[in-house]
DNA sequence: ACAAGTATGTTGAATTTTCAACAAAAGGAG
DNA sequence: CTCCTTTTGTTGAAAATTCAACATACTTGT
């Protein structure tokens, strides 16, 4: 277990939690590891929410997929973040998203129940643990506001150039990678893969935009 | 303050708190209460989240609107409902929604210092409200995930068929009432209204649903 | 009861998006 | 390197959304 504190280390859900505390803290928790090749299933949509999931290698996808197939992408995860802890906090019945393994990844997995109820022994970091969720799912929701934020303009443009934005402004820079392809790009934006290409296309040539592959540079 | 028992009791951030702890507690908190008339922004988008709000009377919206003035509804919060307090939580220095009175209605606020930092005398219950905190977040979320499952479909039809299915079945039956007029039902599934009220026709004329103002029945 | 203002329904034109089909480019396996 | 697969870009036609404008119904305040 020793060997994933580096990245455990920067995972919200153990923020303020010293390292001599943090091994005792897992076992009481019943924390497990598993390991899911790329696409792998690793919790099913339908299936009831039964653990909080922290990625330790690796990357997974948040997804949601109707009836069409027509895909939605709610986000993408990587080492030290946190997923399915809304619906393990809420103890859903029946997931109503997908995580799936975006490439070879491990995964931690703590039960929920193992959160939700103080343990009998109480390890006294049970009260900080619920602090950190509390302050992880604020900002999971805030997460959410700029999301909509984005999916909310009504043209293919418009919503490539808010992301665009959000994205340059979290890398600091003009210049920056984004984490899809551009059929998931689309389904994150929620638009159609050609209009989107030919969007990124039309943006090029009025020389608001340069892009080679995921790097971006807005002009 | 007590008048407002009735009411507190019922929000999930007091839950399972006593009334004999309430009072005290509300103190230790700062909790105050403000009364705002219809259409009045109780708080602005772009100033700094300082307190959570809970409607004690009356409801209100939470609204985000872009450059060109379109506007995003997010959701609608009525007497014993909590709001912003993902923002207050994690502190965010500017807003990125407004909350609207919809119409005359009574607030309290109680600044998300006093709850995110354990007060001196270190009331008991502290603890309790935190996890309420993460509970009542953790729901919101899946709100969100719900929102997301409407807006992501790409017509006004499956939108509004997928948001009234919705409503339905979390009335428990085929009539139910919905708390928007249709501006607002347009905008809280992000299309255009009278192509909403053209859908809206043409469903009835296919004997999909009967309405009259904001009663639906689905048949 | 009336007038003024607001909400809803209806329509056609303009714009966009979606869809389908294909070509070109990039990536991977052997 | 070559073949095969996947990704990306391009296009035109069909479908849907948006927009603007207006008529009608409904509310509200006086």
């Amino acid at each position: 277990m020793k060997k994933y504190f580096g990245i455990l280390r920067k995972c919200p859900l153990f923020d303020s939690i010293e390292d001599d505390d943090l091994l005792g803290m897992l076992g009481c928790l019943g924390a497990k590891v598993e390991s899911f090749d790329k696409k792998y299933t690793i919790f099913a949509e339908g299936t009831p929410a039964r653990y909080i999931g922290i990625v330790l290698s690796g990357s997974a996808q948040i997804v949601q997929v109707d009836y069409y197939g027509n895909r939605s992408i709610l986000s993408e995860i990587y080492p030290s973040e946190i997923f399915a802890e809304a619906f393990a906090c809420a103890e859903v019945p029946s997931l109503p998203v997908s995580v799936i393994a975006n490439e070879p990844c491990e995964v931690m997995l703590i039960s929920c129940a193992h959160i939700l109820h103080t343990c009998a022994n109480s390890c006294g970091f049970h009260q900080r643990l619920i602090f950190n969720l509390m302050k992880d799912l604020a900002t999971k929701t805030i997460m959410f506001h700029q999301r909509i934020e984005i999916t909310s303009k009504r043209s293919t443009r418009e919503k490539l150039l808010t992301y665009l934005t959000m994205q340059a402004k979290k890398a600091g820079g003009d210049r920056f990678d984004i984490p899809f392809d551009r059929q998931e790009l689309a389904d994150y934006l929620e638009v159609d893969r050609s209009g989107l290409s030919a969007e990124i296309s039309k943006l090029r040539k009025e020389g608001i935009l340069e892009c080679q592959k995921n790097h971006f540079e807005l002009l």
